[in-house]
DNA sequence: CCATAGTATGTAATCGATTACATACCCTTG
DNA sequence: CAAGGGTATGTAATCGATTACATACTATGG
């Protein structure tokens, strides 16, 4: 196969140098119009397409920003990701993705981001240790934390749901009902957004003056399966909550599945709720009832505030956090305390 | 910030050329074990990490393998993507994605493409119309088609799913039960699954000696929301099928959840099947019986595919297609008919 | 008509890694 | 001991786009 067609190619046929070439087809630079026509022309005719590394090598960037995400296969991430993907593409910037779970380790996930392959890095891991993250900011690698961020807040910009109020809206919802027993059940330990919520929980009990009880803040991991084994120590209560708030949709499926092959009925023995609003939230039976985020928008501003910020306009508000409003949205899965 | 350390800062410490540590560290050359290994101690020492543009520019390749997806939101597709990323990541390779729904039109992905910025490309989406993948073609990509596959066979390598067998597998499952009247609820038209399938569904039908009534053919995306409409199509029959079978989980599940809502019993007065066999199916109630792919495999059988041809290890088969197998996996969603 | 500012374009260096070719050295063998 | 072969390493060109600097040309004002 012959060589793709570059500026010499074009400053050939359209009779003049490479330097104008570039020039005119970078458009910031003082060009003749007709020169400029007549290089475009050129262009199309031979149908040139830009080197990416070597603008690269030469601009010194990589034209490319990495995201990592906890996992792939989650709707939740990937919705995101898409939100990601849309402003990214339109921007000419090629979107990495790298599984944080799949690879290996944190140190080659570090390795893979310092041989400038990236620009910039969206994180949408609230798991990852601070090491790599410092590590990569020692890199200077602009870094924007998309739905969840590391413990140490405020050292990097951050777009996300306003998970406080979201954890607040479920425990209300919940006890307007008249649950006085509720249960929740929380994402990975290592989470951010485990311990964020947890506490929003804790302070929404004490604020409806409802117990708290440390038995009923059982364990998860955001996945369907987790949900499942929650449900099943919830069986084995002595004491059992009449209310489960889950700190992931997929987690609360996981439940409901679970409970309704016990035979015990949403929502009619027990509520359940769930958080992120995934399509499918609404297609359950019963239908479930959960906080929204926009997802698809967390993407789409964590990506243009990387943007922003890859391009200097931003460089002022290094650590701003961006809040995204959640809702609630009230389904079936939710009912009046059992008498 | 300075400056990433490159090779001649490695060669300066090392007290050798740029040459030497190139060669010590890309370990085909024939270096003195000794050189070696100050090359690397002093790669080490001012952590040195590969400029992967230079590279790529040298070496014209790019590094990169594009992933063009129809739906990144969807989760058959996104862990497809999972199994591409984890073998990519692997063998150093950037792994690119393009939401061919996302962006604005093939000739905008053409386009990227050409970019030089990825060496081959995985193509998830079998509703590209045929242009653009003999664009791909013409420009000497290595193409590879995961999952779905283009119109014109034969052309370029594949690795999919045995739909055929999945589709029959499906129909005589259902004849088994005693159904008689079968609806099929297709994808999109202008996907190719959508015709490879239902092709199996005739056939299978004809077989079992049951009418392929086209009135009980359905049209859908493979999206939850024309699950819900092909339900409400079903609702309106006269003569109304007694199974279900949908391309698609997710298209089942919509199904599903608009009959529950209408108060038709799941499988007792209809039986649904769906296809994929997606996480959620078996948490779905009732649990969705469907046709499971290896997912997964799907993903990593298709990277494996094209790094092989890119190695040149596998040139001479360039049309080879790997059939993956699928299973039967029987849930609560199917059962007698009802009488 | 000449000096000068301004505009349009060309020349050549540059980014960092790789590699063809050249060189230097050592060892073996006739 | 010289010729020839092998091994280890260095020199410098190369990939393609960008851009600092140089140059050529035009227009304007004195």
């Amino acid at each position: 196969m012959t060589r793709a067609p570059s500026v010499k190619d074009v400053a050939r046929l359209a009779g003049v140098s490479t330097a104008t070439v570039s020039r005119a087809l970078n458009k910031t630079d003082t060009v003749s119009k007709e020169t400029r026509e007549t290089v475009l022309q050129a262009a199309n005719k031979v149908g040139y397409r830009i080197n990416h590394a070597a603008r690269s090598l030469r601009l010194q960037t990589a034209g490319a920003v990495a995201v990592l995400i906890p996992d792939v296969g989650n709707p939740f991430f990937s919705e995101i990701l898409a939100g990601i993907e849309s402003v990214m593409t339109r921007s000419d910037m090629n979107v990495l993705i790298l599984d944080t779970k799949g690879t290996s380790s944190q140190t080659d996930i570090a390795d893979y981001l310092t041989s400038q392959r990236a620009d910039g890095i969206i994180c949408l891991d609230g798991s990852l240790q601070p090491d790599s993250s410092s590590e990569s900011t020692m890199l200077n690698l602009p870094l924007v934390f998309g739905c969840e961020w590391p413990a140490d807040k405020g050292a990097f910009s951050s777009v996300r749901s306003d998970n406080a109020k979201g954890a607040a809206l479920a425990i209300d919802h919940l006890a307007s009902l008249g649950h006085k027993k509720i249960a929740y059940v929380r994402g990975p330990r290592e989470n951010v957004l485990t311990t964020e919520r947890e506490q929003a929980v804790v302070g929404a009990l004490t604020r409806c003056e409802l117990s708290a009880n440390p038995a009923w803040f059982l364990d998860g991991d955001f996945g369907l399966e987790s949900g499942s084994k929650a449900a099943k120590q919830w069986l084995l209560m002595d004491d059992r909550p009449t209310g489960i708030f889950c700190s992931s949709d997929l987690m609360a499926i996981g439940v409901m599945a679970e409970l309704i092959s016990n035979s015990i009925n949403v929502p009619d023995d027990v509520s359940v709720m769930g958080f992120d609003d995934i399509d499918i939230a609404r297609y359950y039976v019963p239908a479930l009832t959960t906080i929204r985020q926009q997802t698809r928008a967390l993407g789409v501003e964590a990506a243009a505030t990387l943007l922003s910020r890859l391009n200097g306009t931003n460089t002022d508000s290094d650590t701003t956090i961006r809040l995204l409003d959640v809702e609630l949205i009230e389904r079936s899965s939710t009912g009046p305390v059992p008498s």
